[in-house]
DNA sequence: GCGAACTGTAACGTTTTGTAACCGTGAGAA
DNA sequence: TTCTCACGGTTACAAAACGTTACAGTTCGC
């Protein structure tokens, strides 16, 4: 999540709107406040899409599931609905709808912004376990455990060299420390001053960032993360 | 897919599991919920397999991750894991416990649905089933235990060879390691330097891969996997 | 019993991997 | 700024895992 990601907030009550505002500017996020789906299209109009909608059910005017039905038709947009009421249909409803999560009020701000990071951080859907995953030009095959560059060429890599990656492509803008990535590819604790990371990782990039750009950024003290855009490729 | 796909839900809460059956239902899978795993082993003890299971990770009794693990040692029936929480995705990914997909809660139905198609579409693992089965560009028959390439000319194999190829048929996708090999074809234990699937395994490939491309993958440290598209083939 | 085919074991060559060593780089202190 | 030092990138080398071949024991049909 970067530090720039922008809320758009939708809600007719002035208080729960300001008060939600401030708590999550508060926060490090930056805001748009709108009282309505007028406001809310205006602000989409300007074409500067916000990270997050956070939409109330119901608003004069046009209600939230109308404008989320809308949002859907065109957008992928995160949507939070908020409702008055913890009713079934409303949950049941705004799911259905497309919204991402709901919450019932009145709720706890920590809460919501429990739930807006925990939107945000999904991010793009996750990659499919299986299947074939687009990383910036490669493609990952995690069937054949194969991984081709943009030509469609077969890269090819080591057992040890493919898992690592695995555990990359599975959790893109992450980041992975060495003794999770120990862990996850060797099955076994990093002791101390185990380079062996490291050195996969070096091996790793020789192989396949002339073909994909700079797909592993370092990060000094923490460990590594790919940086490379990822989506699932679809058929 | 066809339109007679049949799905399995495994969860205990009754709202999500009543919502999903709804929703899939609606679009035109049959469903059968259940609420634990005592309610699955009744189900698939019908002899009625589903396409797909949809398991939640946190169940009271025996958790997916545990029943996950059960169905693999003997099905490959592909499985759809909903955990609540985003950390737990380590747990499923990192373990490699061989479910298919995951989805974090709370999800939005159209990308439940999205993974579901995504998984019936690769159609993976087929039926345990007598017959004939295409191995990429290959032939299996069960019955007759012989095995043709593309042409349709029988390329001979011995006894060892064609078991060894068999074990690989009715898991594709998965790894197998050298004991579990040893125990299906020869039904003994692999002792510690015991080479013999690897000269076998050696033996097979140079028959069948001149003619059906690479079909396994050595997995180092943990043994071998097949890599083919395996497919029933439609008489 | 004989020969051919099959299979397990051992041996050898190749590839992959972990470890250690060396070097460059960047961040903080002086 | 320069110095220092911890950290990470890379290479070299030895050990481990794997692929393959040769050979000998076994099985099976005749």
């Amino acid at each position: 999540m970067s530090s720039a990601d922008h809320i758009c907030i939708v809600e007719d009550d002035t208080e729960i709107r300001e008060l939600v505002r401030t708590y999550i500017e508060q926060n490090g996020f930056s805001v748009t406040a709108c009282e309505g789906a007028t406001a809310l299209d205006r602000h989409l109009a300007t074409g500067n899409p916000p990270s997050l909608i956070i939409l109330d059910l119901m608003l004069p005017g046009e209600d939230g599931l109308s404008i989320c039905r809308r949002l859907r038709a065109t957008s992928n947009i995160p949507i939070l609905m908020l409702t008055a009421k913890a009713e079934d249909v409303d949950r049941i409803v705004g799911l259905e709808l497309g919204a991402d999560d709901y919450l019932t009020k009145p709720f706890n701000p920590r809460e919501l912004l429990a739930r807006i990071r925990a939107i945000l951080r999904r991010g793009q859907p996750p990659p499919p376990a299986k299947g074939r995953i687009k990383v910036g030009a490669l493609t990952v095959d995690r069937l054949a455990r194969t991984v081709c560059d943009g030509s469609g060429a077969e890269i090819t890599l080591t057992s040890a060299e493919y898992d690592l990656l695995e555990c990359f492509v599975m959790r893109p803008g992450r980041v992975l420390n060495r003794d999770q990535l120990m862990d996850w590819t060797r099955g076994r604790e990093a002791d101390a001053f185990d380079r062996t990371i490291d050195v996969q990782l070096s091996r790793l990039r020789k192989k396949i960032e002339p073909a994909g750009g700079e797909v592993f950024k370092t990060i000094r003290g923490q460990g590594y993360m790919m940086i490379a855009p990822v989506s699932a490729e679809d058929a």
